[in-house]
DNA sequence: TCGGTTTACGAGGATCGTAATAATA
DNA sequence: TATTATTACGATCCTCGTAAACCGA
């Protein structure tokens, strides 16, 4: 059994069964891919790989188990490199985030700007996803550090730490009927077409819950996964839209009216999440710390401590 | 990064640094563990050992850090070959057991024998050592199972499951002043040289929480890790013995007597514990069932399925 | 001097790429 | 037919074992 062989297997899954696919991000030959397989399955003596004459379509049942421990072990080599990488040269590496729109599009371009600056030399990606794929990505390693609403902290192998806590406003176009209303119900959201964020999204679980709680039924006509679809069709006055307060843009959004409704709706709190026994490179804290800017250096360092180095 | 190098590194440290003797372990040449392990070293561009000279005498900063991914990656190769070794060959591999004495002296026997009935075939090793020892052995994967008292419940990442439960017994020289004591009291055991387990041991932390809170000064004169030692001593009329009722053998032991003391201390349960998130092959399975013959089969099945397979 | 580690070196294997073949959708 | 997986094959690289040199206690 060797590593090269378990990456194969690794990277053939996450490539849809397609060894083709997978020899290119592996920088590779497909012939070679194909036969590192195979003389896996022979050492073992157990195909991983469920065929169809000589597609792959899947994988076995035991193919599955195996495919747990291999991504385990794919998981703490990367963490080898991350460990050998800080020790060796504290400013080269790579540095994934795993997060969604809202926070892709509003919250993050401050923070990775003053990131890039200070990190040139590393390689930054961004993966966006919906919470459940944040969290999936923080807990497969493939990410470093995971920002999303609350989803993510009911795994307990991730290390979550709130970031701050925001509203939501309901944006309309300009000269619609609410825009001189005083004091906006639920009743008044739920007379007209309403456009949110898909219902897997961050918060609006809460935002259902609310309506179902209040008893009244709002007319959703549209979700989407991010606030400038919303606004987009909100434009074209197809209804009314209930976004988080920061993806409003005062001077960009000039043709809508943005109105706080945060005492319709609790709160939502936004987190950073790390998971847990894995090495945490200097950069990744300091990462932290640019997006958390209320928490001071003494309160950081004390969960540092925690999460060792 | 090849898995032959992890799997050098880890055979050194469990070897304390000594690379002739890893090499033994591995069934490989010395210079070929060393060379191996240069590469690594030289690849990841961080010292993994330190050096005395050309003495490995311990593992460097990074090296205790990149240590613990390494043996993650261990158990989980171990644990793809349980797997596939389950699928291929439902009678056949390893299976290791850690445990406390008095399990390996006076409870394993006769499950091992009709264990090993069942699978001729299947290498049995048994690991004898201290109730954390025997964790450790879970947590890292080194065995299967583990049986001892109490302490392997307290990891979460370990299952554990109730076996029995079991009192304490008296035992002293035939003739001893105690002999005729109808009711035995913490005063008589303080009155007489105690001889009993290690206080690391199963169940005695128990023995002396008794002790310390009836407020009375047991005069321990020796403590050993089994009861023969302890049964021995007592023998020789340098005290009387407190050990597990199991390990008092009315035709073996016949210059002793043995009294039961269930009345002064609170009994003792001992576990079996596997660890969570690993494989467990049927012959495993079996195997707790042998030990723990109040179980049902429907119980076990619960329990089964829980730990899937 | 002895136990232990590294260097040197050569044989045997394994890996990987190209090219060709086979099979599937 | 086009895409994708397997076979074939050869060059290169790597691994591993023996022998020898080297170092420390």
């Amino acid at each position: 059994m060797k590593l090269q062989q378990l990456r194969c297997i690794y990277e053939v899954v996450l490539n849809s069964f397609n060894i083709s696919s997978a020899a290119k991000t592996m920088h590779t030959s497909q012939p070679g891919v194909s036969k590192q397989i195979q003389l896996l399955e022979e050492e073992i003596g157990v195909k991983i790989f469920q065929r169809h004459g000589k597609r792959l379509v899947g994988l076995t049942d035991p193919g599955a188990k195996v495919f747990e421990s291999i991504s385990e072990i794919i998981r703490e080599s990367r963490n080898i490199k991350n460990i050998t990488a800080e020790y060796e040269n504290n400013n080269e590496g790579k540095f994934t985030i795993a997060t969604t729109h809202t926070q892709a599009r509003y919250k993050l371009p401050k923070v990775v700007e003053t990131f890039v600056k200070k990190y040139p030399k590393i390689n930054l990606n961004i993966h966006q996803g919906n919470p459940s794929q944040v969290t999936e990505q923080i807990l497969k390693g493939e990410a470093d550090v995971g920002i999303a609403t609350e989803t993510i902290g009911v795994n307990d192998k991730i290390f979550c730490i709130p970031c701050y806590s925001w509203n939501r406003s309901l944006v309309m176009p300009k000269g619609h009927p609410l825009e001189q209303e005083e004091s906006i119900t639920l009743q008044h959201l739920a007379s007209y077409p309403l456009i949110t964020y898909d219902y897997a999204f961050t918060g609006s679980t809460i935002v259902s819950k609310v309506f179902k709680e209040a008893n009244v039924e709002p007319n959703i006509m549209l979700t989407a996964i991010d606030a400038d679809v919303i606004k987009t069709y909100v434009n074209l006055d197809l209804g009314i839209g209930l976004i988080a307060e920061m993806a409003f843009d005062k001077e960009k959004d000039r043709d809508l009216i943005a109105k706080d409704v945060s005492h319709l709706f609790p709160v939502s709190t936004t987190f950073i999440g790390i998971r847990q026994d894995t090495f945490v490179r200097t950069f990744t804290c300091d990462f932290i710390r640019m997006f958390i800017p209320h928490m001071t250096d003494h309160e950081l360092k004390i969960i540092l401590q925690k999460r060792q180095i």
